[in-house]
DNA sequence: CACTTTTACACAAACGTTTGCGGAAACGTT
DNA sequence: AACGTTTCCGCAAACGTTTGTGTAAAAGTG
């Protein structure tokens, strides 16, 4: 029952716990015959390292912390593998961690990253985050940071999201391009940055392509409960026939509302940004410019683990690849 | 830069580190005045204990383990904030582990949990695994392991999942009370015990209402590419006028086949098993049992936790309350 | 006042592991 | 045979923290 330890098997074996050491790691300075009988005792008493007294000692964790807002989202899982792959692939382990969208709980969290002396921290940053101090302390405790996804732009972190931008002008041009002529652009959270660049994506496609101001518009849902309401009513007076979705959150029920009012397939036609599930689950499918949350997670843990080999210490930002995707 | 630790403010107060280490820690043999001191020295040069020194030192690790075998599903995400949720108010920090469905992997997390000195398992039992050995191994180095969502029963561990034989027979029912009479089931990997358990509610249900062996049918769809075209084949030969859909992967595409194909909602009727996203988004919403994926990882989470308190030692079997949402 | 008790701190050992250093034995070279 | 080298292992310190024990001084007690 008692956990069995390098001393343990030191006494076992008559030798030195310096010994048992260096034959677990495979330091030279020990014969193979020892070896072999060290393995072979750690084996029949099933010895297992104590993680923290070795990353005690080594003064590093083997630790990567994830900073999460939520968990909802549909692409966070995707995200999750990402960062996991790449990280496990060089003998780190996650360390998780929800910041429940506040800004005071992700201050405690960078507490607890210190405290877990995490090599690198990955986070995805609350809606509700303005100021970056809590974010610096870890930096300036020499740990290296990188922003995905959700990211506060700044010269001091790196950061990794999609490219808003381009993934929202490449929707809007679809519905161009598929004759729409009366655009709507449904947006969420005008504090995010993400939601800004979106909106400017939309904004700035529709006046490349010779829209005049009258025939688009763009409105904020907020509130998911109220938000049909306000959609509906904006619908029905501004008479589109083609409507930009930002996200999946909001497609989840810009479709049902659509489709129940007679208005999806027939008089309007929908583009959104999605990592591709929902939009392939719907009937007709939508088209949507793919961001995948895999690649996101995967970048931002490729940099950072880059970071904290001091391979490439630089800030960068980073905007993965995106493409559009027709309904087949 | 470098990292300040109790030994620094010790020489910085000119006290003994054994009194930082009570007075950080509330002990009450310590002056009020001192604390204070040592409080303020701690927030002025941002000392953050170290983690690893304090659970090695105390043989514990304020870890807990979740093993998960993929992120893919609809209601991992749930499942996770749940654990986390629970574990978080405890006080304990959740370190993630993916198997990839591999149970040798599976295995060396296992051996990954005993040498971060987990003091207790989560686990998700990967598809392929057949052998409990590794698990075993976590229990009778005193660590308490629960598995939740995919499960082994047997009388070594405690379990948490959903009540598949009621969830399948609640929604086989719905479709009955609909006036559906000629019913097929859409089955996952048959392999799984969830969905044997969900197989056998379906056929018991039908049974148990009359329902002669040539008036229903159940197909496993294993393969998801290929699995529209077997669908399709079947409910066009087969003149049903019900679908019980095991799971919110397989209506993810059952869905949007018999939408084209126009069979949805005017021929045939569905009915799901889901966490209630997909439902939802779908139109028309389709009837679905829900099963939280928050209350199976919450309830796991709580159950493991008395077990590591020494509460409650003993195995026990839990499943989840499931409740039938109609469409609005 | 002489005593016991309490208060508030110091001292030191321990947790499991890694690692620089030292050294005896074996081997190799003239 | 005398020396230098290499091989293989032991010794002991160190990492940051907690905690049992020791102890002066202060406070309480009769």
């Amino acid at each position: 029952m008692k956990r069995i330890g390098i001393k343990d098997l030191a006494r076992l074996l008559s030798l030195n716990v310096s010994t048992i050491s260096r034959a677990l790691s495979g330091h030279p300075d020990v014969s193979p015959e020892t070896r072999e009988r060290v393995l072979d005792a750690a084996r029949e008493f099933n010895y297992h390292p104590n993680l923290h007294a070795r990353f005690f000692r080594k003064k590093n964790s083997g630790l990567i912390a994830l900073v999460l807002p939520e968990l909802n989202s549909f692409f966070i899982p995707e995200l999750i593998q990402g960062v996991h792959d790449a990280v496990e692939k060089k003998g780190y382990n996650v360390i998780m961690f929800i910041s429940g969208d506040s800004p005071e709980k992700e201050a405690e969290i960078m507490d607890h990253c210190l405290s877990w002396v995490a090599e690198g921290v990955l986070v995805s940053v609350s809606n509700r985050t303005v100021e970056t101090g809590h974010f610096r302390a870890i930096q300036s405790a020499g740990i290296p940071l990188v922003m995905l996804d959700k990211v506060i732009h700044t010269a001091d972190f790196s950061t990794v999201t999609i490219n808003d931008h381009s993934a929202a002008w490449s929707a809007t041009e679809h519905l161009i391009r598929s004759g729409c002529r009366k655009l709507l652009g449904v947006l969420g959270n005008p504090g995010l940055e993400i939601t800004r660049e979106r909106a400017k994506g939309f904004a700035d496609c529709l006046e490349a392509r010779g829209f005049l101001p009258e025939m688009s518009r763009i409105i904020t849902i907020e509130n998911i409960a109220s938000g049909e309401e306000v959609l509906m009513e904006e619908v029905i007076r501004g008479g589109y026939d083609g409507i930009f979705v930002m996200s999946d959150e909001l497609l989840l029920f810009v479709y049902p509302a659509l489709a129940a009012a007679g208005l999806y397939p027939l008089k309007i036609r929908l583009a959104a940004i999605s990592d591709g599930k929902l939009p392939h689950a719907i009937f007709p499918q939508v088209p949507y410019v793919q961001h995948s949350g895999y690649q996101t997670g995967r970048t931002a843990a490729e940099k950072l683990l880059d970071e904290i080999s001091g391979k490439d210490p630089a800030i960068r930002h980073f905007t993965s690849g995106i493409n559009l995707v027709y309904p087949r």
